[in-house]
DNA sequence: GACAGATCATTGCGTGTGCAACCTTTTCTT
DNA sequence: AAGAAAAGGTTGCACACGCAATGATCTGTC
């Protein structure tokens, strides 16, 4: 690959590996997520953000996380987290508790019948992945992929880049 | 790791490859656009989905591309895209043409001032994909991974799980 | 040739998100 | 100990997007 001279006007110029490696991660990432939003939205499952939420707390020993550390690990404004669970909550999947170390924090906290919920969804949405996403790769692949991924992530967030 | 049986019922199920894979993509894309984002607002560089809109369009022959066709390419609706083509177009940098082989159909054309404004932020934009994006991988695994976006999107798309 | 159905693009509407401002509580500084 | 600065979370506001419905034009069928 030739070298691109910080003068280059012609529009050969626009074709960059850098350049097509972040247009590439944008549109696979919004073709797979409408995809599989559509695929949840087909079924009783909670839509993608709910699911992220979800998926986390379950994850966390005592399954629940602050507010500002869920909103971190979303990527997502803590303000945008508000309003996810506002709704979350309202369906009575996560409750917030006051924390008792620090006033100003709140835990949101997995309920039994949000882990129900996340352990009924998780199946048909790996389901959902394996035809829409893990089908176009070898198990190989995937892992390279994600570690590829996880290796970028970390490295953007080393610039503390979050919206407030 | 164990095989998952179906029926699991613990929260250890919940960790999965493809899951992982699925939130390192979201996360990714999440953390990086909006690193992106905020870099092209500190300078007077059109933002995202504008230079995506307008990388498409230089890099076509004749430079300027059906509405549906840009829609697609852009892994948006066709709704989505005529409200971005409003902006842009309103801020001169593309202009819309009736098609004369089809009325139903319009051009998305760049203009000069559009290919002038591309022309001027893509080489900041490389910077900051450079110090964002490349800096965390080799030239090949950049490249890798460029292929296995690629397939996954490819994949996807095979499933025509367009909005509408 | 006319009518039914598909396709192109736009509009009304609802919704999810980020930014900036705000209040409360904690932590730092002196 | 007191005031300043920082951090946690929520709210007002604006905006970008998708879905469904609409109007216009093209395509296929009889």
């Amino acid at each position: 690959m030739a070298r691109i001279p910080a003068h280059a006007s012609s529009v050969d110029s626009l074709d960059d590996p850098r350049v097509d490696a972040f247009g590439m991660l944008v549109e696979t990432h919004n073709e797979l997520t409408a995809a599989i939003t559509k695929r949840l939205a087909a079924t009783d499952a909670p839509p993608v953000p709910w699911l992220g939420v979800l998926l986390r707390l379950a994850r966390t020993p005592g399954q629940r996380l602050r507010m500002s550390a869920l909103a971190r690990d979303m990527t997502m404004s803590t303000s945008g987290l508000t309003r996810l669970i506002d709704r979350v909550e309202a369906a009575g999947h996560v409750e917030r508790e006051r924390c008792p170390e620090d006033r100003r924090g709140l835990w949101a906290s997995l309920t039994p019948e949000g882990l129900a919920v996340v352990m009924a969804a998780v199946p048909g949405h790996i389901d959902d992945l394996d035809d829409l996403f893990t089908a176009a790769l070898s198990a190989d692949e995937l892992l390279a992929m994600t570690d590829l991924l996880r290796r970028v992530r970390d490295h953007v967030r080393g610039f503390a880049s979050h919206p407030g």
